[in-house]
DNA sequence: GTCCATGTTCTTTA
DNA sequence: CTAAAGAACATGGA
């Protein structure tokens, strides 16, 4: 479910429920999602929540005395605050009881989890920088160490935090760049113009709530709404909203890839 | 039954 | 040795 503009929108919509609000206790219901393994989430209880942040596709929760541990959403996780007396949803994994209301995870494929990090200082050294600020220079730099095609090198996340299939491909129309543009080829012209297309593709779906194709909905059930505004994503065999040519879908490295031939020509992959 | 899916990590190949 | 491609993970919907 869950790139950048999404986790970001979990993070503010979960942010007002718990912040401040302190943990009754803590259900885990299938543990093998939570890690590492011997920790005891029962030493969590009587303890606030102090702050929810993001970094890159990760949601980062601190108890107050500076403890944290990590969310990760894997493609179906799913955050909810809802009221005790609701039933939880099938597939809830992990629950942070509050005072009347309850932090909720669930995650039918499991490909996400729960991490406690403790108090340790691990700046995580593998996952690249946030787009937002990141500057043109930066990330020619990274993207000039790779030989692969843009878009597998923008899906890397020690290139680059928080974009995955969609917004990749989103960005590079909107940068007019070919998908199979070789990374460490583009001009520094394309990569200011790349730049500039990842910042303003994720600051509008941001301001859209994220985009919900199945499973996604932000911590108070709300779906997105930027699936209504892919120029390119899952629109193959559909008509360009910029030039009203074909949309074209190819699969490169195991996903879907979508491009608009004429926006984003062929002679851009070596420019 | 088949194929596909918003992600990451381990294994295999070049 | 490294970089890159491929498979695997688990579940559900079309």
């Amino acid at each position: 479910m869950p790139e950048l503009p999404e986790v970001q929108t979990v993070v503010t919509s979960v942010r007002p429920h718990v912040v401040g609000a302190a943990i009754d206790g803590v259900d885990v219901c299938r543990a093998d999602v939570l890690r590492p393994a011997d920790f005891d989430w029962s030493t969590l209880h009587g303890r606030s929540f102090s702050d929810v942040s993001r970094r890159g596709k990760k949601i980062v929760f601190t108890v107050e005395g500076a403890d944290r541990f990590v969310i990760h959403l894997g493609m179906t996780g799913r955050l909810s605050v809802e009221v005790t007396a609701q039933a939880r949803r099938p597939h809830t994994h992990a629950v942070f009881r509050l005072r009347s209301m309850e932090l909720r995870f669930s995650d039918p494929r499991r490909f996400g989890g729960i991490w406690w990090l403790g108090t340790t200082e691990t700046p995580d050294t593998s996952m690249g920088p946030e787009p937002i600020g990141l500057r043109s220079q930066s990330l020619a730099r990274r993207l000039g160490r790779t030989k692969r095609a843009i878009k597998n090198a923008l899906l890397d996340q020690s290139v680059i935090a928080g974009l995955g299939n969609i917004y990749v491909d989103e960005s590079l129309h909107a940068a007019g760049i070919h998908p199979l543009a070789v990374a460490s080829q583009l001009t520094v012209e394309q990569v200011g113009r790349l730049n500039r297309a990842i910042k303003s593709t994720l600051r509008r779906a941001i301001a859209h709530r994220g985009s919900t194709l199945r499973d996604y909905r932000d911590a108070d059930g709300n779906a997105g709404t930027f699936q209504n505004l892919h120029r390119v994503y899952a629109r193959g065999g559909k008509p360009c909203r910029h030039c009203r040519s074909t949309i074209e879908k190819l699969l490169l490295g195991g996903r879907s890839t979508h491009y608009c031939p004429i926006c984003q020509p062929e002679q851009s992959r070596n420019e």
